[in-house]
DNA sequence: CTGAAAGCGCTTACAG
DNA sequence: CTGAAAGCGCTTACAG
């Protein structure tokens, strides 16, 4: 009891103080007591533990299992983005719930930073890997992430399409987004396409055109940026133009919220004379809108979950995982987008002659 | 050389293919081998860790050292704001210049959870322990943070001033939002300030009401929320009301991007009409809105950085602080906010009469 | 049913 | 100048 209070307690002051063997508390704690240890030997170690506040240390731990209970985690640039912190609370809770613990490293788009990520975590002895990217993209899966359960999160590699991967179904979000509109009545819906490099615009442009197509309308496209500006400066275009739309699906939110904006500008009203559905559900921006924004949500916090569920996975299968994972072929799975009603869609009025500029409706 | 490429080498292999002792390969490795080791064996220690791609087991050095160069993160909710993301990467910087690693726990606001981060984290014997708040806020340092070095960032502990605590000069940022609207030639100001509970509001405010003072003008205050429609309707109400002001200064980037929808709504240019000052520079909204905001910076990449290297530094001085931190008194830090000038200030327009609504001006 | 011993991989006195 | 030994805290066969 002499301990200095800021000194942990070891396994061998917990027998110490309930007089038994080292071994023994470890058994008892370890929950392989009974057949093993008397049951008032047992209670003993149990009080001895909880009075010294007992907690093994997991460096010794680690050096015996050569485990460290640790995933690491890089990311591209997860960690700035509003959304991106979702999937880190997705795949956070799984890991706890395992008594995992998560060690993130940050890249910020370096390429060299990257594969000093990896090595870093790599000699941390951390028993899986994930890279886990802000949205959506390809990803060339590098030689010092293997030999260690690995997987993908929002992003997935077209050479090595065995390894675990976990993305959001665009195409059905780019679908759900059509539908919304379609069973509003619209039949005059242009896209607001976002970059075109991007993957995540093809693949919802797809679902778009898909579900329009289906229903015997053709899709007018114009290829933007994925900021606020880029929403602004093209609907702008679309809206002062020919054949003005009555209903537009954006590549984003901020897309979607550009053009509202645009749109008050020309005084048009939301969803008065214009419906808009956005994509990703940002918190920042979708519900706090005027008008709240009808959107297609990421399911950033699955991906991030199932990602870090599959890893842990491997881990307990492989028994060898932790010092060279063999995987059979998986590949990515797709998960579902949540459609998220609001208030920026609603019928087209009927088209009688152009809405005058200058009215706002409110 | 039969050794399988997934187990990773030890100190004993080095040793072996040196054809040296363990003690050598560590002396060596560590810096300590000049004047005890001779020089060509140093060179074939060095070689041999080489080849082998030797990294010490970080679990064997942390029990060895009882030093796991790590730091603990909790966080109330900071992953989730994409601004929180910049004061992570401060403060993961700065650890990884040093060599520490960041354990990042997010409760999410949850009461429950955070006494749980701790205890998980001081359970991992982290090195060091961080309190980051995803905005300034006061907080009540629990008892499981103490007895290792620890900071606050984002908040500050009002009773236990002596705790290390970095935060921005919200005063300060205040009073640089009114100087650019008074320099521009502004005198109807108001203040769309935010939810009066919390502290930002009030010092900015302070900040706000004592430049404005200085230069003999008073202060309208509207108390606002922190959303987008908060913004909106705040403005709108200040906009169509009695006496428009010229200038808006606005508790946050994302209530003047709801100023500036409110404005256009009501046929208002932004800045033509209407000078709008914002707060936080908000990647996604400040520079790509439309106008591009002028608004005052949040140092929050400074904060985690400073936060970090003070842990690091008590952790240097005081070599008994992994066991038991003594901390004198040093307080709160004032982190300066940066002014970022962009497109949403420009000098009153001559008041004539009312604006038309409905002529957009571009 | 229980305790003594070995060993995970490292570093640091301590002998030679 | 170098190697053998001890020990950080744990768990798991292995004797008793």
């Amino acid at each position: 009891m002499t301990r200095p209070p800021s000194r942990k307690a070891t396994s061998q002051d917990v027998a110490d103080l309930a007089g038994v063997s080292r071994s023994a508390v470890s058994l008892v704690l370890n929950g392989r007591g009974d057949g093993n240890i008397a049951p008032d030997k047992q209670a003993a170690i149990r009080a001895a533990a909880a009075q010294l506040e007992y907690e093994p240390n997991p460096s010794a731990v680690s050096l015996r299992s050569s485990r460290t209970r640790t995933l690491g985690v890089v990311t591209d640039a997860i960690a700035s983005t509003a959304y991106g912190g979702d999937l880190l609370r997705g795949a956070s809770e799984a890991a706890e719930r395992s008594g995992h613990l998560l060690v993130l490293v940050d890249t910020h788009y370096e390429e060299q930073r990257e594969a000093d990520a990896y090595r870093t975590l790599r000699g941390r002895r951390v028993d899986g890997l994930l890279f886990a990217a802000m949205s959506l993209r390809e990803y060339a899966v590098p030689e010092a992430a293997t030999g260690v359960p690995f997987a993908l999160a929002n992003c997935y590699d077209p050479a090595a399409p065995q390894v675990p991967a976990f993305v959001a179904d665009e195409v059905a979000g780019g679908r759900a987004a059509a539908r919304l509109l379609l069973d509003a009545g619209h039949r005059d819906v242009v896209l607001l396409a976002g970059a075109r490099d991007a993957v995540a615009s093809t693949l919802r442009e797809d679902g778009v055109r898909a579900e329009l197509a289906a229903a015997g309308h053709a899709l007018r496209t114009v290829e933007t940026g994925w900021e606020i500006s880029d929403g602004v400066a093209a609907a702008t275009t679309v809206l002062t133009g020919p054949d003005r739309p009555t209903g537009l699906v954006c590549a984003n939110d901020r897309v979607a919220v550009g053009a509202v904006l645009a749109a008050n500008r020309l005084g048009l009203d939301v969803p008065g004379d214009l419906s808009v559905v956005g994509y990703d559900d940002d918190a920042a921006l979708a519900a706090p809108m005027v008008p709240a924004l009808t959107t297609i949500a990421l399911p950033h916090r699955q991906i991030g979950e199932a990602a870090v569920a599959r890893v842990l996975d491997d881990l307990a299968t492989d028994p060898s995982a932790a010092g060279g994972a063999r995987r059979t072929g998986h590949g990515t799975v797709l998960v579902p987008c949540p459609v998220v009603v609001r208030d920026s869609v609603a019928p087209p009025r009927r088209r009688a002659s152009r809405q005058r500029a200058g009215s706002p409706s409110r």
